[in-house]
DNA sequence: CGTAACATTGAGGTCGGTCAACCCGCGTGG
DNA sequence: CCACGCGGGTTGACCGACCTCAATGTTACG
């Protein structure tokens, strides 16, 4: 079976997505494709810059458009009736939103830092989707793997403690993002993370100072994470 | 813009997918082409009988598979290293799952109620792809369909209290689901509610017996749930 | 009728939320 | 240079919602 989806890999596109492509390094994707989708999206799409802290989606705008974030950090939240905000994800440089198909409900966006913003109509997208096939399996690809990203994230919010909340998050952030080698930078504030994780910001600091005070992580200038044991917060993750 | 996008829509499918069909009813979505890939999903797919509490995906089973449930409940679970359970989602008649592209992580799946399964390997279909544009597209819909759901998901854990978690539960059981009228039947254990909203079964039990007590739900049989007063639960669901 | 699985109910402990005070870095302006 | 304010972050005391553990009740099914 893995030998099939190699052998469809390169006859078409769509097989690539379906299946795990296994033989593959997992850090090197189907690269000429990804590319080639986005030189399409540099094609049809406009470059805007936003200065941070700045909305640019309101909630319940017409999900009409995709979003590609070329540098900066960027979140979807909602605004729930009793003022609580409820973060829907982070997009760091690279990372794509919009994706969802509105069905009515979309998520606002605001930027966290300064960022440079790829913004393409789906419409538009739509109409290269017609000639160009794969560019419909690699929206695919996209799609799945952020429901892949969001499905973890609903295993880490419902049934952790805070602690596990907050090692899972940094954890994750240190997969993408700015990390060299063993330390994060984080582009947002305590409440951006309190948000994300369904925690106060007084949880957050707690726990964060409890695992510098176990020397499991070490903070310099707040926002600057150094690992000091990841195997220990792995565990600590469950 | 929409006019835009309603000139597409009949010119090639894609379209339809990435842009909202504003035009037309919510209930109505592009049926012939939905029951096209019903067709071709029934054609290359083969349709298993699973009696009640059977495991039919491992964790970390190879994801090359996708799964339409004909009849009955089945969910996608997780289990912890300290053997709490996280179920990822609950599907029901007409529902599919395994749409999340692995990246290794895979949910186990098993069956609530006795459950008639179709089984299609995602190799079978991603061959079918190559020729039929539309199926890519339906596939995409499908997945950008179900990351709405779980972000919906995500906002309902992470900063909600347990009644609003109940609440939200009862609600997303009402729209999908055998809910006749007024009325939902639960498939599923009190256990499987607390793992799916992060709670333990004391606490689902006890708000659910205190949402009869205030007159807002009416309980018989246990599983059966009759709303006495919906509008009183979208108030508390927030 | 008896058993086992499922569900409810109660009592008590704990984690994380709430409220409030304080700290710190930074820019502004005197 | 300091005073000041401001936003973001930390710390502490207290409290309540939810978890834990244990007993009891109910339903399904042989």
């Amino acid at each position: 079976m893995l030998t099939h989806s190699a052998v469809l890999k390169n006859a078409f596109h769509p097989a690539a997505l379906l299946d795990q492509p296994v033989q593959s390094k997992p850090t090197s994707e189907p690269q000429a494709d990804e590319e080639s989708l986005d030189r399409w999206m540099q094609l049809v799409g406009s470059v805007t810059y936003y200065p941070r802290r700045v909305q640019i989606v309101h909630e319940d705008e017409a999900a009409d458009r995709l979003y590609k974030v070329i540098s900066g950090t960027v979140c979807t939240y909602k605004v729930l009736s009793d003022g609580r905000r409820q973060i829907g994800g982070f997009y760091l440089a690279g990372d794509i939103f919009g994706l969802e198909s509105g069905e009515g409900h979309t998520l606002a966006a605001e930027t966290i830092t300064n960022a440079k913003v790829l913004v393409i109509r789906k419409s538009v997208l739509a109409a290269l989707a017609s000639r160009n096939t794969a560019l419909t399996g690699h929206l695919l690809m996209l799609t799945a793997r952020e429901l892949a990203h969001v499905q973890e994230r609903v295993l880490l919010l419902s049934s952790k403690s805070a602690q596990e909340r907050v090692v899972g998050f940094l954890l994750e952030m240190s997969k993408r993002g700015t990390s060299s080698g063993n330390s994060v930078e984080l582009p947002m504030s305590r409440q951006d993370i309190a948000d994300y994780l369904g925690l106060t910001i007084e949880t957050v600091s707690r726990t964060l100072w409890a695992l510098e005070n176990c020397g499991t992580i070490e903070i310099s200038r707040r926002r600057r994470i150094r690992f000091r044991s990841r195997s220990t917060l792995v565990r600590l993750q469950q």
